[in-house]
DNA sequence: GGAAAGTATCTTCTCGGTAAGATATATTCC
DNA sequence: GGAATATATCTTACCGAGAAGATACTTTCC
């Protein structure tokens, strides 16, 4: 950091700070999230696949293109995930009876359990890592990072 | 978020929500500071190599393992960012005289202007992504980000 | 002084994610 | 009413990152 300043005394590198700060926390937390569905043989996403289809309620089935949009990646990479969850027996991948195109994927009832069970040792970790912070710090955190978030959505 | 509460009514989400933020917007700013890597058709870790280098000063020249420290990556992520730059010209590959197991990578003149010229133009891109927040939101989420980082770093 | 163990460094395999391709349906124009 | 274009959806090939393995040097003990 202080390098630059050296280097290029021409340029404002204050912006750096804030930017790289915030993925260096991004990269932390995943390496203190990814342990509990690690240990469960899973990946972060695959595990974002189960928690979707838990999150859309009974009968726990959504198409790939709905999983695509809710976990933010692309069909590809649902497809390779649901591949996975498949041969694990976590879920069901049939054709849908009304459109032959898409697919529906469904938890089992070993999907369901395996979910319930992690989701609540998920949030028991984010708990831990968030407990650094007093309740205040964390509410002026939340707010300031949903206010960046906005302005950048537009 | 709010079909846990249906779903789960049993736990506490709150903790998710500063979490998913924060991941939600490392990968906005991620999306947004792409472009200008990639139209020197270069990768965001490849730019982190070359800014490596040059920040280390004149002769702008580091070892393999020295740059993966500094860009916290595997010595095997080095070896191919490496190779891409030494493709492209960028910097050069030469084995140390004092000791025959290292490696010098040092940028090369186009390697160092290209860099000069990328650096400008990634800072006032970052400029450009938190100019949404004012100066003391920004200067409280720096603090904030820096507290919860120690908190975890223990 | 020589040899063997330890250490540091670098390149090849495995894995997850994105981009392009294939297939099936809907729609619109004749 | 039929055919062709457009659209939506999913699976297969490439690309980049990380982990294990190979190589070279140093050091220490006999």
């Amino acid at each position: 950091m202080a390098q630059w300043a050296v280097e290029r005394p021409d340029l404002d590198v204050s912006p750096m700070g804030i930017v790289g700060r915030l993925h260096r926390l991004a990269a932390l937390l995943d390496a203190e999230l990814r342990p509990v569905f690690a240990a469960a043989g899973l990946s972060d996403g695959d595990f974002d696949v189960l928690a979707s289809l838990r999150r859309s309620g009974s009968p726990f089935e959504l198409s790939p293109g709905e999983l695509a949009a809710t976990t933010m990646v692309t069909s590809g990479a649902v497809t390779k995930r649901v591949d996975r969850l498949l041969a694990a027996g976590l879920v069901e991948r049939t054709v849908c009876a009304q459109d032959a195109r898409s697919r529906r994927i469904r938890l089992t009832r070993s999907g369901v359990t395996l979910v319930d069970d992690l989701v609540e040792k998920h949030v028991a970790n984010e708990r831990r890592l968030v407990a650094g912070l007093g309740d205040l710090e964390r509410s002026r955190l939340a707010h300031l990072l949903e206010t960046w978030g906005r302005t950048l959505d537009g």
